[in-house]
DNA sequence: GCGTAAATCTTGACACTGTCAAGACATGGC
DNA sequence: GCCATGTCTTGACAGTGTCAAGATTTACGC
C-alpha cells in the first residue's frame, strides 16, 4: 500500500507540515500575527484544518513552542558536552535565538501558549535541565534557584532580548558573540 | 464657555481616555490581543474613534510605549537621585516592569509599533538616557556600549522577563527583589 | 473480503476584528 | 453669520478564529 503523499485527501503528515508551515510564518511576521488560515493556504489545505489537529490557535503554537524547547535542548546539549564549558552554553543560547528566532521568540511568550500542556511542560522541562547541568542549580520542576544559575540565565537571557529586540547598537550588533562573552567574563560564579 | 467633558459630541480629551482604556485592556490579555473596538467600548465611543486619533491599531500601542518610556524614566531617575546606587536602579527596573506590566510589555515589543515614530525615539531616548546615567555608557543616540553598562542592563533585563514569564519557581518569585540585589551583587563592574 | 466505526479533512456559517470612505456635528477665525 | 477645520459616527468591506455538519479515507473486528 502506497503511502500516497501531497495528493489525496489525506495528507500523510499534515501535522508536521503545518508546524512548518507554521514556522516560517511566524519567522516573517512573529507569532502574535501568526493567521490559521494563511498556515493553511500554505500548507495547501482547508481553512479549518489547522484548527482540526490543534485545537485552536494556541494549540498550534503551543506546538510550536514544545518543538523549540526540544531542539534548543538539543543545540544546547551538543555545546555543553563538545566544551564543558558554561560560557560557550550562554553562547549557544544566544545563538539558538538568532539562528531559530521563530521557535525561539514563541517559547518565550506564555499568553499565547496553553500553559498546561504536557507536551510543552515536559520540552519546557528537557530544556530547563540541559541548562542545569551547565549553571549548576534546579529543583525537580526545572525550576533554576541558585544564585549563580539564576544570574547567567538572567544575563544571556536579557542580552539576547535585547539583541533581538533591536535594543543595541551596531557596535554591539556587529559582534554579538564576542561582546556577550566579554560581559560574561563579568560574572562571578 | 463651558467645557461639556464626557456628554457632547466632542470628548475633550478623547487621546487620554483611549490611552488608559487601552492600557487597562493590555493588562488585561497583554499588548497583542488589545482590540480597537473593546478600547471604544471602553472609552464609550464609536468602533472608530481609535483609529481616527492614533492612525492605526500600531499607533495607539507606540503612543502606549512612548509614555511608558517616559513613565519609565521617570522612576529611574527618582531612585537614582534618592539612592545614587547602580543596584537601586536595577530593582527600581524590576519594580516598574512588575507595577506597570501594560506599559513595560508594550515598550518592548517592537513589532507591534511602529519603529520611526519621533516622539516614541524621543521617550526611548530619554529612558535610555537615564539608565546611562546609572550603568555608565551610551553613545549620542542612547545606545549603551560600554560593558559594563551592558552587563548590568541585561541581568536586570533578562532577570525582569524570566520573571514575568513565570520562568521562576515560588523561592524566586516570593522575593525577587532580594533575589535581584544578591545576583547583582555578583557583577564586577 | 466486508461493513462499520473512527479518523481526517472540507465546507459553510457566525461573530468578531482592523481599516477606510462618507457623513454628522462642533469649534474657531474672519 | 458663515466657512473651514477638526472631531467623532456610521456603514461597509475583507480578513480572522471557531464551530457544526458533511464528505472522504483509513482501520479494525469478524
Amino acid at each position: 500500500m502506497v503511502h500516497c503523499v501531497n495528493e489525496s485527501y489525506h495528507h500523510g503528515d499534515l501535522r508536521r507540515a503545518l508546524i512548518d508551515a507554521a514556522v516560517e510564518a511566524i519567522a516573517e511576521g512573529g507569532p502574535s500575527t501568526l493567521s490559521l488560515r494563511a498556515v493553511a493556504k500554505r500548507a495547501g489545505v482547508s481553512h479549518a484544518a489547522p484548527a482540526h489537529h490543534f485545537g485552536d490557535k494556541a494549540g498550534l503554537l503551543t506546538a510550536v513552542a514544545a518543538e523549540g524547547h526540544d531542539r534548543f535542548a538539543d543545540a544546547l546539549e551538543r555545546v555543553w558536552e563538545a566544551t564543558g564549558d558554561f560560557a560557550e552554553v550562554g553562547v549557544a543560547y544566544m545563538r539558538f535565538a538568532i539562528d531559530n528566532r521563530a521557535y525561539f521568540e514563541t517559547m518565550f511568550r506564555p499568553e499565547l501558549l496553553h500553559e498546561g500542556d504536557p507536551e510543552l511542560a515536559r520540552a519546557e522541562a528537557r530544556s530547563r535541565a540541559t541548562l542545569y547541568r551547565g549553571t549548576g542549580g534546579a529543583d525537580a520542576d526545572g525550576h533554576v534557584y541558585r544564585a549563580s544559575a539564576l544570574a547567567a540565565w538572567s544575563l544571556v537571557h536579557g542580552f539576547t532580548e535585547l539583541l533581538m529586540g533591536g535594543n543595541f547598537g551596531p557596535e554591539v550588533a556587529e559582534d554579538p558573540e564576542g561582546v556577550l562573552r566579554d560581559i560574561g567574563s563579568r560574572l562571578r560564579l
